[in-house]
DNA sequence: CTGTTAGCGCATTCAA
DNA sequence: TTGAATGCGCTAACAG
């Protein structure tokens, strides 16, 4: 682990020159010679720049810190994907962090975001967590960038298709001819939340439908309380043919319940998930989803908050591939 | 973003002071009331120590690296989960790189190893990744720790009860009395994949029930190569009545390959998967697993990587958690 | 008991 | 075409 005064003593030049090359600053003239000297010495040295020392001078640590929810979670696995493949084409690393780590997780991050240990934030929002460090990123002049919710203050924001896959997820139902369909939403208070019902109502809507909240149940994106939802939804709307489930995770307890409750999927009880994921093939009864651009969500989110801040002149940028519709014996 | 110094100034102290107060330095006496002044002082600016410069200084990052093939994958969310936990209660946090993002990744993670970025590694070792990133952590004295995998080349390795666990999958097996017993191994040349298939034989030996290595097949942990891998075995040896699938993933590939040979599951080809994750009770056909100690792989690795070097003998810790059969339809 | 001093390794003026 | 000087913010010795 050489420093950079090591090398320059070595090609018996002086640091600043060292560094240039180094950095491949454009403006340094040098002669050929002393350049191809310094690269060679560079080489196999193994001189790489010490990070802390550049950070210290530059105010750039390379690093961005992800938050999400449930690393265990394969939807966000694939949003991490997408982040990372942009974040590593950007030079960045990305520093990731599980918001359920509870406390302990979030004191840490903090720290990092007040002690500029990052150069920018991408927050899987939610209320509670949000806020707090949010506040502080805002304060401290972070970089921030809102990852599916849009949190109504203003942030950045990099959001799905969310209205649209619903309504076609629900179109999907319609088309196969149910007349009651019930949506088990995500967690209420969230915007795509909002939007994904707003999908599914206007979809029944325009078929002349019934969408009254009553056939709405709220859910984590978890198997129990996917079954929990599923559960009172059947029992308060025993008339429901149909369901429009706003995550698959969710999805999975949906179905154990419907079958449990005695009902067969798709003849009783239909079901379309937004997110495909590859186990949704593997489901006992094979899954119908409706895929969204996760990966894209991840990159676009990287990729947004490089971008010189303000660049673009909206606050919120929807990821403009399209959802797809995935037939399975679902539904 | 106060620093040091302007906060010494409002408190009429010198910056020395500040930060022995801020690190909660025992040995520093000075009077109860400069303290709470400092403290307060401390408090309501907000401030927090500038990581660049306390890492340039103690040459301590705070950061441990996190080196995965697929973040997708939810058995590895499960070790980034426990490693998560281990790491904030440390006051370390957790950057995470995802091996499949390929030379750009890897770049970048050696630019990390190099400028010591980061305090510790723990690298899902295969052969192809780890032996430059290893070779450079070596080299630059990155105390490092390999997760499952071990390299015969006394760098220290956390690893599951893997032979354990096939064992217990196989003896089950045979319990329910299949003769002839199938592996679908784990990727060839992995010590996990050698312990396991020898966990696999030790069953059937002490049974004394055949096991040589027609019955044997390695498949990497996608669903894709368990489906080929899967075709390939049962194709070669049709007399098979169950099988020990070392991956749950590849499982489910493999439960598809079987389904569409013909093969209905338990009846013709009973299964057994080693992992457990939420979705095995969702299949088509429930999977009976052995559930592994993955979150506290995650959690030891970080553990071990954080005690000083060589504190304990041994270069390879087995994760203690024994391992559980979970029994379900698909065996 | 507290303050002063001296770097950690780098990038960047400005001067030569 | 190159080099010397300076300071990023912090901590650890050492002075006072």
């Amino acid at each position: 682990m050489p420093t950079l005064a090591e090398i320059a003593k070595l090609a018996g030049v002086s640091p600043a020159v060292v560094s240039r090359v180094v950095n491949k600053d454009k403006t340094l003239r040098i002669s050929k010679e002393t350049l191809e000297r310094v690269q060679e010495i560079v080489r196999e040295s193994g001189y790489t720049a010490n990070r802390a020392a550049r950070s210290l001078r530059s105010t750039e640590t390379g690093l961005i810190a992800l938050v999400v929810h449930d690393v265990t979670n394969p939807v966000y696995g694939e949003i991490t994907k997408g982040a990372n493949a942009a974040a590593a084409a950007a030079g960045k690393a990305i520093l990731i962090s599980d918001a359920s780590g509870g406390d302990e997780g979030t004191a840490r991050l903090m720290e990092l975001v007040s002690g500029r240990g990052i150069d920018g934030l991408v927050l899987q929002a939610d209320q509670s967590l949000s806020d707090q460090v949010l506040a502080r990123a805002a304060r401290e002049n972070v970089p921030t960038v809102l990852l599916q919710a849009e949190l109504g203050d203003g942030m950045p924001a990099v959001v799905l298709p969310d209205k649209e896959a619903a309504r076609l997820g629900t179109r999907h139902l319609i088309d196969r001819q149910h007349k009651a369909i019930g949506c088990l939403a995500t967690a209420e208070g969230l915007s795509f939340t909002e939007n994904r019902i707003e999908g599914w109502r206007a979809a029944l809507s325009e078929a002349g439908l019934p969408c009254n909240d009553s056939l709405v149940r709220y859910s984590l994106p978890t198997i129990e309380d996917g079954r929990r939802a599923m559960e009172e939804l059947l029992k308060m709307q025993p008339d429901i043919s149909a369901i429009l489930c706003c995550n698959v995770v969710s999805a999975l307890g949906a179905m154990a319940a419907a079958r449990d409750l005695g009902r067969r999927i798709p003849e009783d009880c239909a079901i379309v998930a937004i997110h495909d994921i590859p186990m949704a093939d593997f489901v006992f009864v094979p899954l119908t989803t409706v895929e969204m651009p996760l990966y894209e969500l991840g990159r676009v989110a990287i990729e947004q908050l490089m971008t010189p801040a303000g660049a673009s002149g909206r606050e919120t940028l929807v990821v403009s591939k399209a959802p797809r519709l995935i037939h399975r014996a679902s539904s």
